[in-house]
RNA sequence: GGAGGGGUACCCAAGCGGUCAACGGGAUCAGACUGUAAAUCUGACGGCUCAGCCUUCGCAGGUUCGAAUCCUGCCCCCUCCA
């Protein structure tokens, strides 16, 4: 367990790349014999963040790094962002006044350090040095690289032969970044695949200035909620950090048992050789639910705190296995317009359960509404004034609505 | 600047004067089966005061008893030539 050659397998677990592929090892002996700790670098942009699942995969590899005794930065691209950055195809990006790429640091900080060692972690702003670059740095620092190899750079070698725009200063970004691994003298640069490119050019940077180079550490993009598609906000298949514990926990109960075993791989902090004995378990019989429940546990338990996976679980289960309710839900008071109540569809709708009376509509047809526990299928049920129910529409939608007396 | 192709519901994509709230597929939702897995089966998938009514097929007009389908103008996208 705590041979290095463990060690070295825990770092490069679910990596994409390490570039070059057994320059690792190398420099973690020479390190170790020094008895110095290598300078990990990891870059984020400066807009407010809202992390999922997805951006905790490198904030992990981040972590495993600490674990180990290594200095990791987690440096924030704030020149780029207060400049205004319009890589991404054709829509700018809005420059970030100093007070916003503030606020975001701080909104940063109070996500990441659910995964990172606060103590370990040193948090910097690359505006502090490419700040003070004069013009004849930059131009220094733009010498030491080429046009033709800017180009084999994948999109900007597409725009180039399909006659679209490249603007010159984007040609700065991969240059600014790379010269960052300069200035923090990194040894390792852990990014998303999207940025290996970026990362090269800091080897390259490094060299020119004679450093030795970083060690290049890309991630996967983390598979969405469906199994298919990258984690995204955009595609909602995704689950954030800040989610309630029963969410989370229940978004991944949902998972496909395939999806489970990649989210283990890159989730969680459970050592390899866990995971393989829980995987030889599930081929002899074990239930994958409640392999599944582990996974859950862990999750929830590091974004809320030791034991909450385990309350997520009863939770979990007295709902869904033995079919009751959950402990909390919305209560919504309704107010009839007439002496009859409020017609069922739009209580539904009032409460947030379905989206139009439409809809309750057709979940009435198909039996999916309950009122405290028992299917209802009457269209034309209303809810009297004075009673209280609760309503259920599927198996995750509930409320408690009570309807006022009218005065 | 010239020639052509196209804009249909969340996405892809049929339809080309009535039987179209609009074929089909995907995504999604619900029901069954389960482990809230996968696979499978069934159904739904614009809105509403829901056995009826109302508003949709890039936008605005027009022709017609009747248009997503025909005509006019406008906007946007793509391909080829210059």
């Amino acid at each position: 367990m705590s041979k290095p050659n463990d060690h070295l397998q825990e770092l490069i677990r679910g990596c994409d790349e390490v570039v070059p592929e057994d320059a690792l090892a190398r420099r973690l002996a020479k390190a170790a014999e020094a008895g110095r700790p290598l300078q990990i670098k990891a870059g984020f942009d400066p807009t407010a963040p809202d992390l999922h699942l997805g951006h905790t995969v490198l904030l992990n590899k981040m972590r495993a790094f600490q674990d180990q005794g290594h200095e990791v930065t987690f440096l924030i691209g704030d020149f780029t962002g207060m400049i205004g950055d319009p890589t991404g195809k054709s829509e700018t990006r809005p420059a970030l006044t100093r007070e916003q790429v503030e606020d975001n640091a701080r909104s940063y900080e109070a996500q990441v350090y659910k995964v990172l060692d606060a103590d370990k972690t040193t948090v910097r702003f690359n505006s502090q040095w490419l700040g003070k670059l004069t013009s004849a740095d930059m131009i220094q620092l733009a010498a030491k690289h080429t046009v033709a190899r800017m180009l084999e750079r994948d999109d900007f070698a597409k725009r180039y032969k399909s006659g679209q725009p490249i603007a010159i200063h984007e040609f700065m970004y991969p240059l600014t970044q790379g010269y960052d691994s300069v200035a923090l003298k990194s040894d390792v640069e852990l990014g998303g695949t999207d940025q290996k490119f970026n990362l090269l050019v800091g080897r390259q940077l490094q060299q020119a200035y004679g450093q030795a180079p970083q060690i290049v550490m890309t991630m996967p993009l983390l598979e969405g909620l469906d199994g298919v598609n990258k984690m995204s906000k955009s595609l909602g298949n995704y689950i954030g950090i800040t989610e309630p514990p029963g969410e989370i926990f229940g978004k991944l109960m949902k998972i496909s048992d395939e999806l489970m075993w990649r989210y283990f791989e890159l989730l969680s902090f459970r050592p390899l050789a866990e995971i393989d004995a829980l995987k030889a378990a599930v081929a002899e019989g074990r239930n994958p639910r409640d392999v599944k429940f582990e996974l859950g546990r862990e999750l929830v338990d590091r974004f809320h705190g030791l034991g909450t996976g385990q309350a997520a679980q009863d939770a979990f289960v007295a709902q869904f296995q033995q079919g009751g309710l959950p402990d909390d839900m919305p209560e919504v008071a309704l107010t009839p317009a007439d002496a009859a109540g409020v017609p069922l569809a739009n209580a539904l709708k009032d409460a947030g359960l379905v989206a139009s009376t439409s809809e309750a509509f057709r979940m009435l047809k198909q039996g999916a509404v309950k009122l405290d526990q028992h299917r209802v299928e009457d269209k034309s049920l209303c809810l009297v004034p004075g009673s209280e129910q609760v309503a259920q529409v599927g198996k995750r939608r509930f409320a408690r609505i009570s309807i006022v007396v009218a005065p």
